[in-house]
DNA sequence: AAATTCTATGTGACAATGTCACAGACAGGA
DNA sequence: TCCTGTCTGTGACATTGTCACATAGAATTT
């Protein structure tokens, strides 16, 4: 059962509550409980059976696979008013979650039963639509990503990286390893590549920081 | 318009229709087109823009990514019954199709317009569902076409691949570039792993065609 | 402050895979 | 039979991943 003021800052975030009919409104303030989850902790495991679909008050969750040698690859974040559409998938099909998902910012959320959740997309049309629209976003990502690793180099896949980071924090924060898990490599071979670009000048690299210095440089 | 043999015999396949209402069967009717598009033909190019979308009466589409270099990978295929979801996707997101689609075996077709598609999609709980499954099927492939990609050996894959397809038919009658093309490899690393197979005795490798001896060999 | 510990980064050797250029081998048609 | 296009084999080299360890900076303890 949540809370009216709960309730209240999710709906700010969330159109899908904002637009959605008195029955919905209410079945959602019934079935849907308020967690808080600290960073570091992980919502899912591979194979983890999903009992319940988490909607985001505040935070970022990361969503990754992790190869048998431990190399990890970053597949998507959510945040505010965003849904793992992965657990919803799962949900769906009634298959085990396919990935792992860890808290990066502390979260708040709002969690809904698995059974309910399949039921409201059974029965409101705005809720399936909600899911609807994540799934096909998702499935866009991934396409990306398939097409990233299976073709395009690794040096152009760091420069495309730093380029994005840079313009939200220049210096970027963040460890070789971090970078290493983003991508889907290993440290080592984006330390060499860091070192390749810090000989050409295009970016500055200290401890736990990188600086690029020259956007245009790196494509 | 469709013909009413056309349409009994696409009914017969699609579970979707036999349980449609009187108003969509009629919709449908009224809205779909047939086509027949020889095998070698390309359907969709990375890029274009989506005016309708596909059910496929016979034949086979497979849908696949292509680099820079030209190496391919097969992203999935769909038959009888199936349609192209990515198309569906990229017309409910208004987006172009994002990858390659080519008849493999010569296709019949039951095209539908991408506004009358959208349109059903909010209209029709019954279409809705079936293109939110098909979502999310491949939602699921792609998963784990990501895992593979970034984490599995290539012989491993190989292996695996030679296995399902062995069991189907066996010797395999495909050549090493197509095999390169499903896995997103290149001809020459699937000539030298299948030489590796042939000296271990797993495999016999001619012209085209390739027999598996030992499929407990294979792992 | 010095010592210890943890984490981040650097390095060399080697394996796996992708790329390029070209050679040989096979099949089907002229 | 010859010709031509397709399929396969090969060697050299570049890129990327793996392993084992060395070095170095930061944090914590003594």
């Amino acid at each position: 059962m949540l809370e009216p003021s709960q309730f209240a800052r999710l709906a700010q975030s969330l159109p899908l509550l904002q637009n959605a009919d008195a029955g919905l409104v209410r079945e959602f303030q019934q079935a849907a409980t308020f967690t808080r989850i600290p960073a570091g902790h992980d919502v899912f495991l591979e194979g983890d059976r999903v009992d319940g679909i988490a909607l985001l008050l505040s935070g970022v969750v990361r969503v990754y696979k992790i190869g048998e040698t431990g190399r990890e690859i970053t597949l998507y974040r959510f945040g505010l008013g965003q849904s793992c559409i992965l657990s919803a998938n799962a949900i769906l099909n009634q298959i085990t979650f396919p990935a792992i998902a860890t808290v990066e910012q502390d979260a708040e959320a709002v969690i809904i039963p698995s059974a309910t959740f399949r039921d409201w997309v059974r029965r409101y049309d705005l809720w399936r639509d909600f899911v609807f629209d994540l799934l096909s976003q998702r499935l866009a990502t991934l396409m990306t990503i398939v097409d990233e690793v299976a073709f395009r180099r690794m040096d152009t896949r760091l420069a495309s990286f730093l380029l994005t980071r840079c313009r939200v924090q220049n210096p970027i924060h963040i460890t070789h390893q971090e970078i290493a898990s983003e991508l889907g490599s290993s440290r080592e071979v984006i330390s060499r590549l860091l070192e390749d670009l810090s000989t050409r000048g295009l970016v500055r690299s200290t401890r736990g920081e990188i600086e690029v210095l020259d956007e245009d440089g790196l494509e």
